[in-house]
RNA sequence: CGGGGUGUAGCGUAGUCCGGUCAUCGCGCAUGGUUUGGGACCAUGAGGUCGCAGGUUCGAAUCCUGCCACCCCGACCA
């Protein structure tokens, strides 16, 4: 075989526009991600390179959760990234959820091959191969078993922050990789009933997070049986709408029972001194979220963010003719931004004199910046500034007095804004289907689609199957009312949410 | 893994049917100058194993064979 040569990229050219969302939604996505300088693909098939702006958002995002999982009494830890060939199997319904999707490792060492060249050494073979963690239940618990012995041990409420790896078939930047990062609770209870709290809890926590600091409403519910984690006794998620109409898992929190325990013989012995199971529950969330950040707010001049997480949360450019007017402008911005950093607002002064500002004022846009300032000759003159906001595009004339005021207001008026647009997206985007032909419609039009279902996997796959609709959840406290299926026409209590996901 | 498509400079491309000064143009990059309130302009310059390997031919980006990579659509999934 022979070298590969790879290409790289350097620059990107940013004179080209991006396609427009109507146009081509997931070329604009592609293209977004890569031009605002978020990831872009890499040498390696199915990994992507999350590049330093695109990472400083991810940063911000763990920097959130961590302090909620720690304000709820986790604890963060880590465990390997190999798992045993063994482990794996101990949990059937897991090993069969997982089999088709992992890494494999089976040699330890490479050798020359006389050649010039190097091969895996044959005689380095693993007596046992390691499986590259596609999620770490197993691992865990099979550690958890030497230290749980009583119920003062419990609850054990562990997150971890790691890599995993899913050999997936067909990838896109951030939304379905073969590596990805994530975050991974596994907690451990004396109860059943204390486990499914826990779920809840974390459940909560997400959608919190979704909702205040992503700016995206999600639908927070339980999975069929057919879209449940694989050893999962139930599956809660949080479903997010996308602006192409179709809905994204934006983050799962699953009540394990005691399978895990069984699997991996983890008991305690309780105020009774008696020998029991623990309960187990598992919950993530992964750079997914960054794809859901995108597709929920960007529009076709690129990206838009929300100003709890961007990077710079505020750009200045200057307008300016000769050094002397820069001098002048840079002693006002000067001012301007320790008035901003004494309110913890990020800016950035870009005085680059190698870019016009028409240039930056676009490039600015690209990247979402949420708040932008321009001072020119004309504002010194009247102690004024020009802001304009990313998400409106709305410009005003400032007074200087007071600005940080009025830009503090303003980011959380943006933050509440984006908030706002993608609920009301979502409201519009909600149906209800009483007929199986109504419902094809809607799913077409794009969207939430709230139907009567019998409860059945067969009639879900069979649904999945004619539409590429799938059940995204059971909504939590549902309204329970009597219908008819829409398949089937067999009596359902309750309407159960349908959608095209990602 | 099936079905379709594409590989030419950092990016986007012309040329491929019909082999012969064809390696084209734009962006980007470098240098100098003029510019700067919504992606500036002029001049000069650097940059290419035409995806890879064979074959046909006097001659291959172009024809033939094999391979590789990537993209789109499906099955699978956070």
């Amino acid at each position: 075989m022979l070298p590969t040569i790879y290409k790289h990229r350097t620059k990107i050219n940013m004179s080209k526009a991006l396609p427009t969302r109507a146009d081509n939604y997931s070329q604009w996505y592609q293209d977004l991600v890569v031009k605002a300088d978020l990831a872009e693909n890499s040498a390696v098939r199915g990994c992507m390179v999350i590049k330093p702006y695109g990472y400083a958002i991810w940063e911000k995002m763990q920097a959130i959760l961590d302090k909620m999982f720690k304000d709820t009494g986790h604890s963060n830890a880590y465990f390997p990234l190999f798992i045993p060939k063994s482990f794996f199997a101990k949990e059937a319904s897991h090993v069969e959820g997982f089999a088709k999707e992992c890494a494999v490792v089976t040699h330890y060492r490479l050798k020359n091959d006389g050649k010039g060249g190097i091969m895996v050494d044959p005689d380095a073979k693993l007596e046992e191969e390691l499986i590259v963690r596609p999620t770490s239940e197993t691992i865990i618990w099979n550690t958890y078993r030497g230290w749980i012995e009583s119920y003062r041990d419990l609850p054990l409420l562990i997150n971890q922050w790691a890599n995993v790896v899913r050999w997936e078939m067909r990838t896109r930047l951030f939304l379905r990789t073969a590596e990805f990062l994530w975050q991974e609770g596994h907690t451990a209870h004396a109860t059943a009933e204390e486990a499914i709290e826990e779920t809840r809890r974390m459940l909560d926590v997400y959608s919190e997070f979704a909702e205040k600091t992503l700016a995206i409403p999600v639908l927070k519910g339980v999975k069929t049986a057919n879209e449940r984690f694989a050893g999962a006794l139930d599956t809660y998620c949080i479903e997010a709408l996308m602006q192409d109409g179709k809905a994204l898992q934006a983050g799962t929190s699953h009540f394990l029972g005691q399978n895990f325990a069984k699997a991996f013989d983890v008991q305690f012995t309780n105020r009774e001194g008696k020998k029991e199971f623990v309960w187990a529950t598992s919950w993530g969330v992964s750079t997914r979220l960054m794809g859901a950040l995108i597709m929920a707010h960007s529009d076709d001049q690129g990206l838009v963010l929300p100003p709890k997480l961007a990077p710079t949360q505020v750009v200045i450019v200057p307008i300016y003719k000769g050094d002397d007017q820069l001098k002048l402008i840079t002693a006002t911005v000067d001012k301007i931004i320790t008035e901003l950093k004494a309110k913890n607002i990020s800016v950035k002064y870009d005085d680059r004199d190698t870019h016009k500002p028409g240039w930056k004022f676009s490039e600015y846009e690209l990247k979402g910046i949420p708040v932008r300032i321009a001072i020119g000759p004309r504002d010194l003159e009247n102690g004024t500034v020009e802001v304009a906001r990313r998400d409106t595009k709305e410009k005003s004339v400032m007074q200087l007095t007071d600005l940080s005021i009025k830009i503090e207001h303003l980011l959380e008026q943006i933050q509440d804004n984006i908030y706002r647009r993608a609920s009301d997206f979502r409201e519009t985007h909600t149906f209800k289907a009483d007929s199986y032909d109504e419902f094809k419609a809607k799913l077409d039009e794009g969207g939430f689609v709230m139907a009567h279902w019998d409860g059945t996997t067969e009639t879900e796959l069979k649904i999945k199957d004619e539409t590429k609709a799938t059940i995204r959840c059971i909504p939590i406290n549902n309204k329970q009312e009597s219908g008819k299926c829409i398949y089937t026409g067999n009596p359902s209590t309750q309407r159960v949410v349908f959608a095209r996901s990602y």
